[in-house]
DNA sequence: AATCCGGGGGC
DNA sequence: GCCCCAGGATT
């Protein structure tokens, strides 16, 4: 960036954004209130999630959890369970130990600071400005996947949003276009970013900022923002084994250190004993942002009482059945292929 | 500074 | 298929 730019020179474009927003503005359930609570459960909701996606999950959460000391003294497993197919699940664990931070920490009080907010587990350098500037008046751009786009279109700026150092860059370059109401101001460049310039087919027509936008009057729209660095997807294979009896079958809880963090899924091996008990296989086929998923699912129904309670006693597997298996978080293709494999009427 | 972490929707 | 989304933690 150019060091000779000037603040006075692109104030009037933030001013102009806060216009369109206050006409423009997207009607969502989080809007009618600077509760920090409620802000922070859907900044955290909404990182790397479209509204539309996730709107829901908000909803029943907020429902469920409506203030601070209901969420700290829920158990993790029920959290989870509320964020069941939201995917990056640290979120939803993070989100729970920080709630216990703001009960021990903060006397119950969501802290007001940007630097207090910051400790916060879960809370980064964009959720603490977006908290701290809609509810507390905090002056801190909220940077993120919106402000890259918009920024690097109004200034035609090629700098590499993959590059590690994109945050300060165009935290510098907000400031220039940022008025007093940072608040607004970043929750309408959030709604210019989704409504109008979005990341393919921008609608520069209806763009409030269409004139000032040097992009634009390039028109090399298409050209930004720069991404060099591009996510590849590994391949990974899973066996999983669905051990049932009279209409239960087993679980087990995941580590917190690779994929669907704490959730729960299915044995992934059985004993010798078990063999005889295979009936069918089911080829599951999953595409994450991340991952290449082929699943194996093993149906194995355990006709032996002895056979059944041995492998349980070696393993420590939890006992549940397609009911009470919706009391637990699972990833999304064991949650289908339960919600498919009716064991309770196989058994009847 | 680089890598990892889900799932869904647009095109 | 490829891309992106109200990012953050870990190494």
């Amino acid at each position: 960036m150019e060091k000779n730019k000037k603040k006075s020179d692109f104030l009037h474009i933030g001013n102009k954004l806060l216009k369109w927003y206050d006409k423009n503005a997207r009607d969502l359930p989080f809007r009618n209130t600077k509760d920090p609570y409620k802000i922070w459960i859907c900044e955290i909701v909404f990182q790397q999630t479209r509204i539309a996606q996730g709107l829901n999950h908000y909803n029943n959460f907020i429902k469920r959890f409506p203030d601070v000391q209901t969420l700290a003294s829920a158990e993790e497993d029920e959290v989870l369970l509320y964020w069941k197919g939201l995917g990056y699940y640290s979120r939803a664990i993070n989100i729970h130990k920080a709630s216990q931070q703001i009960i021990n920490d903060y006397n119950g009080i969501f802290p007001s600071e940007y630097e207090e907010i910051l400790k916060l587990k879960g809370v980064g350098k964009y959720t603490a400005a977006a908290v701290s500037s809609i509810c507390f008046n905090g002056k801190m751009p909220a940077v993120d996947g919106n402000f890259y786009r918009v920024l690097s279109r109004i200034f035609a700026d090629d700098f590499d949003v993959s590059n590690s150092r994109a945050f300060n860059y165009f935290s510098q370059l907000a400031h220039l276009i940022m008025p007093e109401n940072v608040g607004d101001f970043n929750q309408a460049m959030m709604d210019l970013g989704s409504e109008i310039c979005k990341p393919r087919n921008p609608l520069c027509g209806e763009c409030p900022l269409n004139i000032d936008c040097l992009a634009f009057s390039l028109n090399k729209i298409s050209e930004f923002p720069v991404k060099t660095k591009k996510v590849k997807a590994t391949d990974l294979e899973l066996k999983y084994y669905f051990v049932h009896r009279n209409g239960e079958f087993l679980i087990r809880q995941r580590k917190d250190d690779f994929i669907w963090k704490k959730l729960f899924e299915f044995p992934l091996e059985i004993s010798d004993e078990l063999i005889p008990f295979i009936k069918s296989v089911k080829n599951v086929h999953h595409k994450l942002t991340h991952k290449n998923l082929s699943i194996e699912i093993f149906n194995v129904e355990v006709y032996s009482e002895e056979a059944w309670k041995a492998f349980i006693d070696e393993n420590d597997y939890i006992i549940t059945n397609v009911e009470n298996s919706h009391e637990k978080s699972f990833p999304k293709p064991l949650e289908n292929y339960i919600q498919k494999y009716d064991v309770s009427y196989k058994f009847l």
